[in-house]
DNA sequence: TTAATATTGTTAAAAAAATAACATAACCTA
DNA sequence: TAGGTTATGTTATTTTTTTAACAATATTAA
């Protein structure tokens, strides 16, 4: 697909979703100004990165006061796009498919969930969190008529790359992966793996780790070959 | 906390699930190597990276035929620690604690989930995947009589912070967290964020990204201060 | 057995990212 | 209004990360 012009460096991207959750929650304080400061307490990236960061879209903040908490948090908002109303369907209406249908956070990033499909005939016509399920054999026909934006993926992985090219060749452009299986897409579609166990990884690591440190052990990295 | 003397890059943390899943994928292929470059194409990293990346912890492959797969899927486990035996409770049996419940992604990295709280009466007793669900209340008793080394965070996010002090009060080291509330947990504390809704950012950012860039126009970043 | 090929592990170079430093400006107090 | 304080935005510096290059070595084919 090759970078934009004006492509925002996949670092500061990573780090747009916490300012943007922090920001949210201090919404709710009674407080109007945050610092750099306070905001480095609270993600954990230094004062000076938070200002360089915001510094890279504009100039938001004031001196001696720091940065408006709505005024950023609406800055925010519109940088990542959730100013744009975006339509999301499922596929999978399994446990995880289900789950995802009662998550609160599609509007406030401005997705709604329009749809959610199945290809097991007895969730077909239930009712989840009032969108009703309907069979994937509807899915084109479905994808004709309705403007979808995104695709979450939360089929069993054997399914996952059948349905996956399903929905390019009926025009889906993005699609959210729950599926632990590496998909192939054409380089125009964008792909977002959300790898839920990722946490479980990185927890099972550091404890490791700690372990090796306390005992002072190395682990035998060798496997039988020279 | 502080980093230990030979604390692994958090850059290279955070490839390896990625090595990790594309290697378990490997498995079910009948090809017994695999190379530098082979691994580029299918994650997206550069040939040059993966090499040095995996020499980081030892010295895995074979001149002029690249890595036995089943070996360094090995060794890949045993960096994340996946061949030690961690327990695993959740916290809020809703709907996506319920999901999570069917997770398959545990024993291969070496969790088995034994328990389920929740504070509902109605879901109390209740069995979910063999798990029954039980009494929140019963925490405190549940951690005192059982090792449990990671704990999964899924009720509502007012609940959020009280049941985040009462786990590392029971002496809880590890938590997983899916509420979207910004927890305080004593420095000593491993804490990961699973961000769920961070696949929806990023791919609303894009969208918006790519339509910047087709309109020409750019997105008037201006908040009513000078 | 020799030459051609493949692919690692490592070193050197380049690029990107993070930190530190600070000039600048806004605010506050007296 | 002067002097002290605060906190930004930006520039300079340092550190980290990535890429590129290649020598070393195993394999394969001739
Ligand atoms: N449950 C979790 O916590 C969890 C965690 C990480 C990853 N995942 C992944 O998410 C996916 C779903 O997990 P789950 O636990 O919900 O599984 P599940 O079996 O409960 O749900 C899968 C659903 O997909 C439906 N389905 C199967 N083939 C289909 C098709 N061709 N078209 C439409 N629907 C189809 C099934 O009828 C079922 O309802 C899996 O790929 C799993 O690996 C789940
Ligand atoms: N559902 C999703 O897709 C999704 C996505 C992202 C984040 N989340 C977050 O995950 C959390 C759970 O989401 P959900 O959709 O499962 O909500 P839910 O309301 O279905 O489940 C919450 C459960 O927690 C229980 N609970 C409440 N207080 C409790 C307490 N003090 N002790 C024990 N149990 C308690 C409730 O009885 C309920 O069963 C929320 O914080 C939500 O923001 C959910």
């Amino acid at each position: 697909m090759g970078k934009e012009l004006n492509a925002i460096p996949d670092i500061i991207i990573s780090r747009l979703p916490v300012y943007y959750q922090h920001l949210k929650n201090l919404q709710s304080s009674s407080k109007e100004y945050v610092s750099s400061e306070e905001l480095a307490d609270l993600t954990g990236f230094s004062s000076s990165l938070i200002r360089k960061d915001l510094s890279y879209f504009g100039t938001f903040g004031r001196k001696s006061y720091g940065y408006d908490i709505y005024c950023l948090f609406q800055q925010i908002n519109i940088i990542m796009g959730f100013n744009y109303k975006k339509k999301l369907i499922i596929i999978g209406a399994g446990h995880l498919g289900q789950a995802l249908a009662y998550n609160k956070g599609y509007n406030e990033r401005g997705y709604q969930l329009i749809s959610i499909f199945d290809k097991n005939p007895k969730l077909i016509d239930l009712v989840i969190n009032d969108i009703e399920i309907q069979s994937v054999s509807n899915l084109e026909r479905f994808l004709e008529n309705n403007k979808v934006d995104v695709a979450a993926l939360t089929v069993p992985g054997a399914a996952a790359q059948k349905i996956t090219d399903r929905l390019v060749a009926a025009g889906i452009k993005a699609i959210w992966d729950f599926t632990e299986v590496p998909l192939k897409v054409p380089e125009d579609i964008f792909l977002e793996e959300q790898l839920i166990n990722e946490g479980l990884c990185k927890l099972s690591l550091k404890m490791n780790q700690k372990r090796l440190n306390q005992d002072g052990t190395t682990e035998d990295l060798s496997c039988g070959q020279k």
